[in-house]
DNA sequence: CATAGGATCGCCT
DNA sequence: GGCGATCCTATGT
């Protein structure tokens, strides 16, 4: 039961603010070249599809670049921000649903030394992995990667991604729940609490 | 084809 | 807390 992937029926709920919460304490890790890092997931937001102004699947947008949420639960759906950081997302929900999960945040657990060398800093701290553009970072996501499947054990990729449950279990009176941040032009959306934390002394 | 802007970060004051 | 970095993506002509 300790260190199970987090297997497809988990994604192909309905409720993506649930899968947020429920998202926090769980260990996303990357395999890149046959080193493993991974992280404890501390921060999640809910991005709700075709009627949630901040999600760039509202009112059924969809282009290259988005057309990987519509597909079905379980995929990597990476994007380019402000032309420096990638973030991360999980689809979630079946297929022609484009719900997805937006990982800000984690605990670095293993492969420190590879964590420091990809941020190029002399250390990683505890806070290292706080914004999403940084925790995408430790790990070596880029957005090249948006579309790789979380599910599959095939080790002939270059990189892989997956989530595993290693039975942390997170009291739900710890979560910090409140706005998603930086959706400010989402008007009444903005104010929608699909923002999950666990708090800043929060240990394994 | 041209252009504006972004689910951010870190350095500067 | 203010701002520049940096470039893909989406949109419009």
């Amino acid at each position: 039961m300790k260190y199970s992937i987090l297997p497809s029926p988990f994604y192909l709920r309905d409720n993506v603010v649930d899968i947020a919460r429920e998202l926090l304490g769980k260990v996303l890790v990357t395999l890149e070249e046959g080193c493993i890092t991974s992280g404890i997931i501390t921060e999640t937001e809910a991005y709700a599809g075709t009627t949630d102004k901040a999600s760039h699947a509202w009112g059924g947008r969809k282009t290259d670049r988005t057309s990987i949420m519509y597909r079905e639960g379980g995929l990597a759906y990476v994007y380019l921000c402000y032309g420096i950081h990638s973030l991360f997302n999980v689809v979630t929900n079946h297929e022609g649903i484009p719900h997805a999960v937006l990982i800000r945040a984690i605990y670095p657990l293993d492969g420190i030394n590879r964590m420091i060398s990809r941020t190029g800093k002399g250390k990683i701290s505890i806070k290292s992995g706080t914004g999403p553009g940084n925790a995408a970072r430790l790990l070596g996501i880029h957005y090249s990667h948006s579309g790789l499947s979380l599910l599959s054990k095939e080790t002939s990729n270059a990189f892989n991604i997956w989530i595993e449950d290693r039975s942390m279990t997170i009291d739900p009176g710890l979560i910090i729940e409140g706005p998603r941040v930086g959706v400010e032009y989402a008007g009444n959306d903005a104010l929608r609490p699909y923002r999950f934390r666990l708090p800043p002394s929060f240990r394994p």
